[in-house]
DNA sequence: TATTGTTATGTAAACGCTTACATATTATTG
DNA sequence: CAATAATATGTAAGCGTTTACATAACAATA
């Protein structure tokens, strides 16, 4: 049932539909009523790409993420949806993995899907030659990062202050008496540096040396911080503290710590990151450090759409990260 | 740059360059190649919305959840989304929340986007009344279900046996030597009730009886399982075994008995539902039973897939749960 | 009443594509 | 080499809207 059947049937023309769909003024009240019977009565839905085609704007953004089971992620994604549909947007979900290839294809699709925009949740790499295909959709429609530092024209950006967040765990840890701290990691991503980069800045800041030996870099997951507790004891590591980049390798590091037979927080010490599900789960609850991710994602849908409707936006903002203190510190 | 400034670069008709764009053959290779390259030249982007309206099709699905943030629903989005790409289509991700004029609404606008199908995560009442939207959407598009009862024309829906699973639990813990069972859930969905009759079953089968004060209802997350334990201790419901609707319940759990001075499992044994990562985080791990997610959603993608091809598709399926056994019970 | 100004409605073009059909070109056959 | 078949290209309609512009209806003013 499209606007040329209502427009018959109520005897009116298609442009008269469509003012009445649209809540136009400049329709006699006697017509809409007429017309919105007729709607009613065959139950119109209006079509939507017909009416993209010619407004030029889908109403559609296109989300990008390596993938929504990442609970730090779905978080995010959440709340872009969440605030987005507020303001009659929805969104087209893309787990893009970690290849490059993906990333680029799924960016090529939404440029043809024609969104309005484009939101990146902590999809950036490291090498900016390998974001080309960043700055290429810049090139169409707003592009908007969590957790990136790319910059250019229609590329805007919003980073949690991960570097600080990381620093203050191990200022938190030196305050109480811890001297060995090891960092366990799982990848190289943006915020990943950032991370290391606060550690090592802490570490300094006390006359602490952060040797080689004291970050290491862990698979993913629980058990990246089993396998990780592992590696140290097996290399006869010495650490009173331990700081990861991710809560659910500190669960990991927590397990295997208590198979080992060392208490936590008296024999050592261990802080997570992103304030997850997860850091409530653990025994003891998980210390953390809590990156703000829904203020992150509110911020990042805030700017695009203010992009949107043309307003001037910083190309960058920060967020700041807030230490989370609990049973295992 | 659309089809028609092409067509005027390369000096040939828009059919030519539609043809070119869509690998149809009949087209010779020396105007194949003279209109790649003016594609090329200008970085043509087809427009899907055009392609959209006339092909009646906008390889685009509908994917209706509460809340992306539980992992269970994000391991079933995170499926459907990447089984339905390798076959060119994308995924428009809705977070209704529980309120039925949410469902509503995102279901309206899914109509009206005109997306080839719906899926609903886990997001149907019981009550047939309330899925008055469910069935008028199956008048326009597929409707398939990831556990949910609903039965009609164009309404498909996968299940897993959760009665089933809950009753192995039973069993297990029974031939474990536990006599007073508790069941702790947070919804009474289409699932949690399934879990309930499993548990219910369970007991009688083993000559146990249910009573009311071993059923009870708690908040959801984390909370809830710790308040639902300390109630039980406040009203003296004895117990030597827990069981849970939810993982992150059956962690709460784990928690107030610790704190109560519980140790788990020798004075209490506690089974979790979904096989989740929070089951692995836990001191000790949980015993829980997968309810095989990725297989359930796998099966709905298969099922909209046959269905949008004209197959003829069977309305229901189930998946068969399994029981892992870890530590803590 | 003729004139002007408002308000309501209609007509037709445009959005960017696909595709049925018509036509032009080339190859195949007797 | 003409007749026919096969292949390549072009034309135009249609997908379902919005909207600029034209026109009609009506009210207000001189």
């Amino acid at each position: 049932m499209n606007i040329y059947e209502i427009a018959k049937k109520a005897g009116v023309s298609i442009a008269t539909v469509s003012r009445v769909v649209n809540n136009s003024p400049n329709v006699k009240p006697e017509t809409r009523e007429k017309v919105e019977a007729v709607l009613k009565e065959f139950k119109y839905t209006p079509n939507a790409i017909a009416r993209s085609l010619v407004k030029r704007a889908t109403n559609t953004i296109g989300v990008l993420t390596s993938d929504v089971r990442d609970s730090y992620y779905a978080s995010a994604i959440y709340t872009i949806e969440q605030k987005f549909r507020k303001w009659g947007y929805n969104v087209i979900l893309c787990n893009t993995g970690l290849e490059i290839e993906n990333k680029r294809e799924y960016m090529k699709i939404m440029l043809q899907k024609k969104v309005d925009g484009i939101i990146l949740v902590g999809s950036v790499f490291r090498e900016k030659s390998n974001n080309k295909h960043i700055y290429d959709a810049a090139h169409q429609v707003p592009v908007v990062m969590l957790n990136g530092d790319l910059t250019g024209k229609n590329i805007y950006s919003i980073v949690c202050d991960d570097e600080t967040g990381t620093y203050k765990a191990v200022e938190l840890l030196f305050s109480r008496g811890h001297r060995k701290m090891v960092y366990l990691y799982d990848a190289d991503s943006f915020s990943g540096m950032a991370k290391i980069r606060g550690f090592k800045r802490g570490m300094k800041a006390k006359g602490l040396i952060p040797g080689s030996s004291s970050i290491i870099k862990v698979l993913p997951g629980v058990m990246g911080g089993y396998e990780g507790v592992e590696r140290l004891d097996r290399e006869d590591v010495k650490y009173t503290a331990i700081l990861t980049s991710e809560d659910v390798i500190a669960a990991g590091v927590l397990k295997k710590l208590k198979e080992a037979g060392k208490k936590v927080p008296r024999d050592v010490a261990v802080i997570g990151y992103n304030n997850s599900q997860v850091s409530l789960c653990t025994a003891p609850e998980l210390s953390t450090v809590d990156n703000k991710v829904e203020e992150m994602a509110a911020g990042a849908v805030q700017i695009l759409y203010d992009v949107l409707r043309g307003k001037d936006v910083p190309p960058s903002m920060m967020v700041t990260p807030e230490l989370v203190i609990r049973g295992s510190c």
